[in-house]
DNA sequence: CATCCGCGTTAACCCAGGTTAATGCGCCCT
DNA sequence: AGGGCGCATTAACCTGGGTTAACGCGGATG
């Protein structure tokens, strides 16, 4: 499936049951709260993959959007068909687990950011893991991701104006 | 294995290779800093699983320590048995699968509360979800597994008297 | 070319939570 | 019973980030 900058994959409240390899492009995934403030869970880069676990594997709605921040390529698996191969194949199974356990790490590395980190090191963190973002992505995305609005992250710049 | 309470089950840093499965008592994991702040990555209760996915996958040290809130009894596993079994066994692997999108679902959930909700709500969600765990639990240990103080928990607790 | 709009920056003011320290309480220990 | 220790509370003060608003800018659009 091919998208434009600016297409949404699924919007939070679908009830889209698919899981999305990227191909090539760039994704956000973000919650949108009932004041309509923006908070970005994560972007998804060419390789990795994305869906809402809980909506697909509970049958509950979406509880976050994706939209393209560039032209993308997806692939779309239907989470119903891809669990059950899981059930009665071992390669799927296996690479089922690699694959969440992946994931499950990555999640932990985040939460762990969030407990034990201000925001600043947590931007001083992206930067040094992920700096190809950075040319890609809105500051003001950057700072919804890091859990801070625009204005804190440009002031936190402003105190790191030496690295980068 | 059986634990008295406040001993330890790992410790970070260790090399513990191990999965616990936790058959009676209260466990928690928790993050020291440098500076010898306490940050709590979770409690674990009955029928729950706990190891340090990172240290047993990449075959790196423990980030976090566990140790028993109340005596213990737990069931230890080889993290390396249990991964190969999920590799030709496909009752083991639909577990694991099974497993890890729940843990999954739980980072996620705490995630995004971290990324969309201030301390004062996530205290009160954390009420409504796990309400024993105030019966169990110090306050201290609560305040840091909602990323605050101690100090700030007792204001946010007058704050909210009227409620609990 | 002029207009518009969204982004990043900066300033001023506000507030939640951090820090430090004092107090009082309950619990464990011998 | 007495001493000691860790926990919860409260107060005073500090600080990082939120909010609002003004400004300049560059890119898109007519």
């Amino acid at each position: 499936m091919r998208f434009d900058a600016g297409e949404h994959i699924f919007r939070q409240g679908d009830e889209d049951r698919s899981v999305y390899v990227l191909q090539t492009g760039l994704l956000k995934a973000y919650y949108l709260s009932d004041e309509g403030k923006e908070n970005i869970k994560s972007f998804i880069q060419p390789g990795e993959l994305i869906g809402s676990l809980a909506a697909a594997y509970f049958k509950e709605y979406c509880s976050f959007s994706v939209v393209c921040l560039e032209p993308s390529v997806t692939v779309e698996l239907d989470f119903d068909v891809l669990y059950a191969a899981t059930r009665d194949d071992l390669e799927m199974a296996s690479a089922m687990v690699e694959h969440l356990l992946n994931f499950s790490m990555k999640k932990e590395r985040r939460e762990r950011e969030f407990l034990t980190e201000s925001a600043e090191e947590r931007y001083r963190m992206l930067i040094d893991r992920s700096p190809e973002l950075f040319d890609k992505v809105t500051q003001k995305d950057i700072a919804r991701y890091l859990g801070i609005t625009p204005v804190a992250l440009s002031r936190i710049r402003k105190r790191n104006a030496s690295r980068k």
